[in-house]
DNA sequence: TATTGTTATACTCTATAACTATA
DNA sequence: TATAGTTATAGAGTATAACAATA
């Protein structure tokens, strides 16, 4: 059990340099919206509800996030026509705009700080980090849909 | 710099796994009393300037978090001889208890998750956590960038 | 009746700034 | 004057529950 002592720890750790990495973002986009341009923009336009399981977070709390970029602009919401109760978020041009000076300053800021890592270093801490979110699912909501046709074209943004 | 961005991401969905661990807490000690706790088992006694050090926050923030874990007996504050405004923070054998029943339960459910991970995958990701923590070292006084839709401001540093 | 999304409320975490009490 | 710690205030993130509109 000590490894998994230490790696609660660890963990825990990660809070500060997420802290450090947020005083990046700009003073009208916080993590949360960041993180709401950046999942539409690597998934393509979604719900509300796909949205929500994306980010692991309950749908009032993405209700709020997406309310906060909508309202600057930087997202759009058109008729579900599936759904009357639903509607489509989409990235807008100034939504990318904004997500692609977010990514640019946070990435720079991740990069400075990693400058003697090695590519296969990060690659290898990308992978596992991956393994450990996939370790923790779906404990949140439901499993992702099936998946047919493919994210679209992501244009690899970043931010928190 | 894309893995730098996918690294962005994968640090961002640390918090869902986070989120789900921290549901094991018990109501009465939050996450931040939980770190005080930690904290003073492992490092032993110490002053306030240390232990906010050591997790990374604001003073002000661990003046909180002290008071919600000594309020409840958690810990105790003696005076420090050599300091008349200082005072040191040491665990109580209730505190120890405390943290004994919360790392249970905490360990517990990280180590259900991760049931399928080899003794040595831990070791791998707790050593990349180690040093990713120490990659950002005590980058803790930047203040905000001035933001608002301007380009990045410049910086001095050189990422690769 | 069930589901999608919104809103009201509450709690945690954090930071800045003003304040106290020592040094 | 400077430092250790506290407190007041504010902002962000999250969750639960009540609600509206639609299915």
């Amino acid at each position: 059990m000590e490894r998994f002592e230490e790696l609660a720890r660890r963990l825990s750790a990660v809070g500060a340099v997420k802290r450090d990495l947020g005083r990046t973002l700009p003073q009208d986009c916080p993590a949360g919206s960041a993180a709401v341009l950046t999942a539409l923009d690597r998934e393509g336009e979604m719900r509300m509800s796909r949205l929500a399981e994306l980010l692991a977070v309950d749908t009032s709390v993405t209700s709020r996030h997406v309310a906060h970029v909508a309202d600057r602009g930087w997202i759009e919401k058109s008729p579900d026509p599936a759904d009357g109760r639903s509607r489509i978020l989409r990235l807008t041009p100034a939504g990318r705009r904004k997500l692609a000076q977010l990514s640019e300053r946070y990435t720079r800021a991740l990069a400075a700080h990693l400058a003697d890592w090695s590519d296969d270093e990060v690659d290898r801490l990308n992978a596992m980090l991956a393994r450990l979110r996939d370790s923790f699912g779906d404990c949140r909501t439901a499993p992702r849909p099936p998946d047919a046709g493919g994210p679209a074209e992501p244009t690899t943004r970043t931010p928190a």
